[in-house]
DNA sequence: GTTGACTTTCAACGTTTGTTGAATTTAATT
DNA sequence: AATTAAATTCAACAAACGTTGAAAGTCAAC
């Protein structure tokens, strides 16, 4: 047996992780019971206490679970970027693009799961309850670097400027993967919000007009 | 007395309201308790299901309650651009700054009242739950005119594009009322997520920045 | 086969939940 | 002053809530 091979998963545990992701998502922190958990896993309504403390703890695991791959992809795309660029560094354009683009790569779209789990992300980036505090928790050195790189293509930005273009960035993303259904409603039917692609297709350059609108010159 | 007096309103039904308004906002639907507005109104708990039925009756009243107000204000800002404009009708960025203006206009962003009920429905539009519904029922009338304008001011723009543009904008602006702190944290203090005014001045050339990029020729 | 650590189940706990029917108070009308 | 309707309080309901201690099960190591 490899000497880091780690101890049999059993099952559960993570189909625990997985109702309460879906659910969470869709029905935020307080609107979700232990016992709808349990029942959506097919498991004893004791067993999530036993693995993850109490009801929190379930939240935090299911934030956390997919955190770190997310950003290792985001930041794998910047540093790819940097390292192709010229002494100028990366354009607006390419850095918006490698922020955005790990959430389509790898299949994540079609994947329940990520799909899932991306709207949970922006459930809790717009609450007031957890917005601030979580966000920052467990995104906020891989936006940090994002930030960095946009200030070396806008060397002219103010930084407040910049940072309220990252926030609207940040809502524009929140909203669209929300996958709340008004687009399709206002639009009677045009446009579907499941249609990631064509959203990130046309949020790259909206946002990246906005960046150089305010923070060029 | 005037034929169309209203009924003396006592005050306890306005400070449900009120109290209710702004512990939606906070903790959202299931984060409230019919017990915790009773306490925070200070008022007898069975008083709330007495005037509003029940929760959800509630919480609709809530939402209900500056609707008109608001929609009215955003509809005559439309109206009044529209009579003074040219021919071609108003630019971009007249249309758009008449749709957020309304916000900080008459002390709203002052008014605790105001400030918590645009943070409710900050809440509510990014969530699955409620974003599609609710939004759809009490804004929709006011969204699709100023979708009519903004037709007529993009004339050669893709109908698709336009709905994904006016998604972008409904995003940045939710999650700049949601006064989640995020920014702050962000940006170590630099900016202030109270500064709706520094916002504003920067969202209306931001977001006609990015619907010009997209939906121009 | 026994041990021991981990996992899962069971049953129950004390609270808190939204709601309601009946009683009481308030305020306007007759 | 009597009447009536609305507003408010009171007490309590059944249901659902998160959590937990003890029992039962599982499975690899010895």
């Amino acid at each position: 047996m490899p000497e880091n091979a780690k101890k049999t998963v059993p099952k559960r545990k993570d189909r625990i992780l997985d109702a309460a992701e879906a659910l969470f998502a869709k029905h935020g922190f307080d609107g979700v019971s232990m016992r709808m958990v349990a029942d959506s896993a097919e498991v004893d309504l004791a067993l999530s206490s036993y693995h993850f403390g109490n009801k929190r703890g379930l939240f935090d695991a299911v934030l956390m679970r997919r955190a770190e791959v997310w950003n290792t992809a985001r930041l794998d795309a910047l540093e790819k970027l940097k390292s192709e660029a010229g002494t100028n560094g990366p354009s607006v354009e390419e850095i918006i693009d490698a922020f955005l683009r790990p959430m389509l790569a790898n299949g994540y779209q079609d994947d329940p799961g990520w799909r899932h789990y991306f709207e949970l992300v922006a459930q809790v980036n717009s609450s007031f309850e957890w917005g601030g505090q979580l966000m920052t928790k467990y995104f906020d050195p891989v936006v940090r670097k994002f930030m960095d790189a946009l200030k070396q293509a806008l060397p002219d930005a103010d930084p407040v400027d910049l940072y309220w273009c990252y926030h609207f960035l940040s809502g524009a993303l929140t909203l669209t993967f929300a996958h709340t259904g008004r687009i399709d409603q206002l639009s009677d039917g045009v446009v579907k919000s499941e249609d990631m692609l064509g959203a990130y297709e046309r949020m790259v350059p909206f946002v990246s007009a906005g960046f150089k609108k305010l923070c060029e010159k």
